[in-house]
RNA sequence: CGGGAUGUAGCGCAGCUUGGUAGCGCGCCUGCUUUGGGAGCAGGAUGUCGCAGGUUCAAAUCCUGUCAUCCCGACCA
C-alpha cells in the first residue's frame, strides 16, 4: 500500500488517558483508537497484526487437529442457568452483560462459551467413536470488567481464540491438553514472543489441571514464581513453596502476658522481643455466599507468612455445600469498620487467636452464628507459639496446640508462596519472581459442565456416561499488545517479523528526485509481488517525518532510495537493531527473502 | 464499590488561588523557502471552557449536583 492513500495518523505526544507503553505507543502509531471505556477501534494496521496472529493461531490449531467454528455470542440465560453459572456471573463476579430482549428473555453476551459448546455436544455427541472431538472459534468477547485498564490488555471486548476438547476418558483429555501444551509454545514461538508456561489457578471456571502462558513483561498484572532449573513455574496466585525454618521459640511456659499498643505483628514482635515465625497470626475474613449467607472465616497462619486469597477462596468453596451454597460471592478481610456491623462491639480485633468465642458474633438473619476456622499448614508444626489471649492487650505465650489451645480441624495451604522459598520439588533451588501478561490459558475441565448440562456419550460398554471436557484459550487482542510491551524502544514499536503489519517499508526521501521515485517504485512493486508485505512512503513530507513514522510504526525492515540510487545502491535498515546496510537494488529482494524467510523460521515441522 | 486526580481547539497543556468576556505548543489550511531524522518565515481557520443548576452587574475561575476519563485498591475463564 502507498502511505499517501492510507488512514495513518501519527500522534507526536503520549496520549493522555495511557499508561503502559504499549497502550502509549499503539494509539501514537495509529493502531488503535477508543471508542469507550475498555472499548477499542481497531484500525487497518492492527487489525492486519490481529490478522496475523489469528492466522498463526488457526493454524497451529488445524495443525493439532482441532476444527474451527463460530459459535454465537447473543447466548440464552437457560444455558447458563443449566450450568449454574447464571447467578455468578451476573451477580457475583459481575463479568457478563445481561440484557432482556422484547419477550422478556433473559440473554448474556459471551464471556466464554462453555454452555453453548456444551448444549451442542449434547446434541451432536452421541458415540465415543466421535470422540476425542476439539472445536475452536476466533471471536469477539464480552467481559464487564469492573476496571477496564491498558488498552487492549483489559478491554470489555476482545478478540480470543477459545477451543473445547471432549473426550471419552481423562487419559484422552490429558493427551489433548499436552497437545495443547505444545500448541500454545509454537504459537507463542512463532510470534517471537519470550514466554513461560506456569501453572495456574483455575478459578471460576472450575476444573483441575491448568497453565497459563505469560509474556514476560515487566508491565504484566500476574506475577511469576519460578525455579532456576525450569522444573517448576506457578502463577504466585496458585504457587507452593517450602516456607523458611521457623526460629527455635523462647517461651518455654505457657502464659498471658500484658501487649498494650500491639496490634499489628511489627509492634508485638518488638515487644516480645520474638520472631515473627513464632507467632500464630490470625486473620479475620468476611465471606458471603450467593444465597446471601454470611459466613466469618478465622485463618490462623504463621506470623511470617501471608494469606493467598485466591487459594483462601477455593477453600471456601469447597465449602459452599456446607452452607447450601454452590458459589462464593465476596471475601474481603474484615476492616474495623465492616466488622462493627457483624461482630459485637467490644471484640477484641488485634487479640485474637483461632479458639475465639463465637459469642462474639452479632445475631443477624443472614449471619452464620459460629466462626469457620481454617488452619494453614504452616502453623501447624509451631512449638511454644504466641497468639491473642482474645483479650485487648493481652498475649497467649509459650502456646502448644492441644491445651489450652485447640487446633481447628480444619487445616488448608492458604498461604502465598513468596520468591526467596525453598522449591517444593528441590529444597536447594530457590523461587525467583518475574511479571508476566497472560496471553494463554489451558484447562482440564473434567465433567463439571457435562454432568451439569447432561452432555453424555454412549460407551463403548453401551454405558452412557458425561463427556470429559478440555478448554483452551488465546487472548489474540491482548497478545498482539503484549508483544509490544515486550519490544519497543524510544522510537516507537518494534514488531516481531511474524506480526508486523507490513514487513518492509519503502521510504522515498526526496519526490522530487526522479530517480528516487522510479526505483523505490519499482522496488515496491517487485517486493510485493514476490509476497513480501511492503509498503511504499510516498507523502508529501520530509525524509525525517518518515524515518520517524516508519520507527514508530515498528516496520521490521526500511529501504530508503537515498541518494546512492545514482550508484545503483539503496540502503535497508533493521528496525530491530538500527543496523543500517548499503544493498544493490537488484540485491533487495534476495536479501529480505532470506532475512524474512530466517526470522520466520518457527519450530519444527 | 472505597481512596486519589483530571475534564479548556483535532492532540498535549496553561489560565482557576485573587471572577472582568480564552491562551501556548503541536497538528490543520494558504503562500514562499527548505528537502536524510518530527523544517523556517508570513498569513489563516478552529472553543456551547464536560453537563445542569446556583451565587454575582459579570463565572473557565466561586458553590451544589451530575456525567465522563485516568491512577491505586477491591474485582478479574
Amino acid at each position: 500500500m502507498r502511505l499517501s492513500q492510507l488512514l495513518l495518523v501519527t500522534l507526536r505526544e503520549d496520549p493522555a488517558d495511557a499508561e503502559l507503553p504499549s497502550h502509549k505507543l499503539l494509539v501514537r502509531a495509529g493502531y488503535i483508537r477508543r471508542v469507550g471505556n475498555g472499548i477499542y477501534a481497531y484500525l487497518p494496521f492492527m487489525w492486519r497484526v490481529l490478522q496475523k496472529v489469528s492466522q498463526i493461531v488457526r493454524e497451529e490449531m488445524n495443525r493439532s487437529g482441532a476444527q474451527e467454528c463460530l459459535l454465537p455470542q447473543l447466548q440464552p440465560a437457560d444455558l447458563w442457568r443449566e450450568s449454574g453459572r447464571w447467578e455468578t456471573y451476573t451477580k457475583a463476579e459481575g463479568i457478563m452483560f445481561a440484557l432482556r430482549d422484547r419477550q422478556d428473555r433473559d440473554l448474556g453476551l459471551g464471556p466464554t462459551h462453555e454452555e453453548v459448546i456444551t448444549a451442542l455436544a449434547r446434541d451432536l455427541i452421541r458415540s465415543y467413536r466421535q470422540l476425542p472431538l476439539h472445536l475452536y472459534q476466533i471471536q469477539t468477547k464480552f467481559r464487564d470488567e469492573i476496571r477496564p485498564r491498558f488498552g487492549l490488555m483489559r478491554g470489555r471486548e476482545f478478540i480470543m481464540k477459545d477451543g473445547y476438547s471432549f473426550h471419552a476418558d481423562a487419559a484422552s483429555l490429558d493427551q489433548t491438553y499436552n497437545l495443547m501444551y505444545q500448541t500454545y509454545s509454537r504459537i507463542l514461538q512463532r510470534c517471537g514472543l519470550e514466554f513461560r508456561a506456569v501453572e495456574a489457578d483455575s478459578g471460576a471456571i472450575g476444573g483441575s489441571k491448568s497453565h497459563e502462558f505469560m509474556v514476560l513483561a515487566e508491565a504484566g498484572e500476574d506475577e511469576v514464581l519460578f525455579s532456576e532449573d525450569g522444573q517448576y513455574a506457578a502463577n504466585s496466585e496458585k504457587a507452593v513453596s517450602v516456607p523458611p525454618k521457623a526460629q527455635p521459640s523462647p517461651f518455654t511456659a505457657v502464659e498471658t502476658v500484658e501487649t498494650p499498643d500491639c496490634s499489628t505483628l511489627e509492634a508485638l514482635c518488638e515487644s516480645l522481643n520474638c520472631s515473627a515465625t513464632q507467632v500464630l497470626k490470625t486473620v479475620l475474613y468476611g465471606a458471603s455466599f450467593e444465597n446471601d449467607r454470611q459466613v466469618l472465616v478465622l485463618v490462623g497462619l504463621r506470623g511470617d507468612q501471608t494469606v493467598n486469597e485466591v487459594k483462601l477462596v477455593n477453600a471456601l468453596t469447597a465449602r459452599a455445600p456446607r452452607y447450601d451454597a454452590t458459589a462464593l460471592i465476596s471475601l474481603s478481610p474484615l476492616e474495623s469498620e465492616a466488622a462493627q456491623a457483624l461482630l459485637k462491639p467490644d471484640c477484641p480485633l488485634g487479640y485474637i487467636a483461632p479458639d475465639l468465642s463465637d459469642k462474639w458474633i452479632n445475631n443477624q438473619p443472614h449471619l452464620e452464628p459460629a466462626f469457620l476456622r481454617l488452619l494453614d499448614e504452616t502453623a501447624v508444626p509451631l512449638q511454644g507459639f504466641v497468639a491473642g489471649a482474645n483479650q485487648l492487650g493481652q498475649h497467649r505465650v509459650g502456646l502448644r496446640w492441644g491445651n489450652p489451645m485447640v487446633q481447628p480441624q480444619e487445616v488448608v495451604d492458604v498461604r502465598q508462596a513468596q520468591a526467596g522459598d525453598r522449591a517444593v520439588h528441590d529444597p536447594s533451588q530457590r523461587l525467583r519472581t518475574a511479571r508476566g501478561i497472560e496471553i494463554g490459558h489451558i484447562f482440564q475441565l473434567g465433567r463439571k459442565y457435562s454432568q451439569a448440562m447432561g452432555a453424555t456419550y454412549t460407551s463403548e460398554q453401551g454405558k452412557e456416561e458425561a463427556l470429559v471436557m478440555g478448554c483452551y484459550g488465546v487472548g489474540v487482542s491482548r497478545l498482539a499488545q503484549a508483544a509490544v510491551e515486550q519490544s519497543y524502544d524510544d522510537q516507537g514499536i518494534i514488531w516481531p517479523v511474524a506480526l508486523a503489519p507490513y514487513q518492509a517499508i519503502v521510504v522515498i526521501p526526496n519526490l522530487k528526485d526522479a530517480q528516487q521515485v522510479a526505483v523505490a517504485d519499482q522496488i515496491y512493486h517487485d517486493l510485493n509481488q514476490a509476497g513480501i508485505e511492503t509498503l511504499l512512503d510516498d507523502r508529501q513530507e520530509r525524509a525525517g517525518v518518515k524515518f520517524k513514522d516508519a520507527d514508530l510504526l515498528g516496520i521490521p525492515y526500511r529501504v530508503v532510495t537515498g541518494r546512492a540510487v545514482a550508484q545503483g545502491e539503496v540502503e535497508v535498515v533493521i528496525r530491530a537493531s538500527g543496523e543500517s546496510v548499503q544493498i544493490a537494488i537488484d540485491q533487495i529482494l534476495p536479501t529480505l527473502r532470506q532475512w524474512i524467510a530466517r526470522a520466520l523460521a518457527g519450530p519444527d515441522r
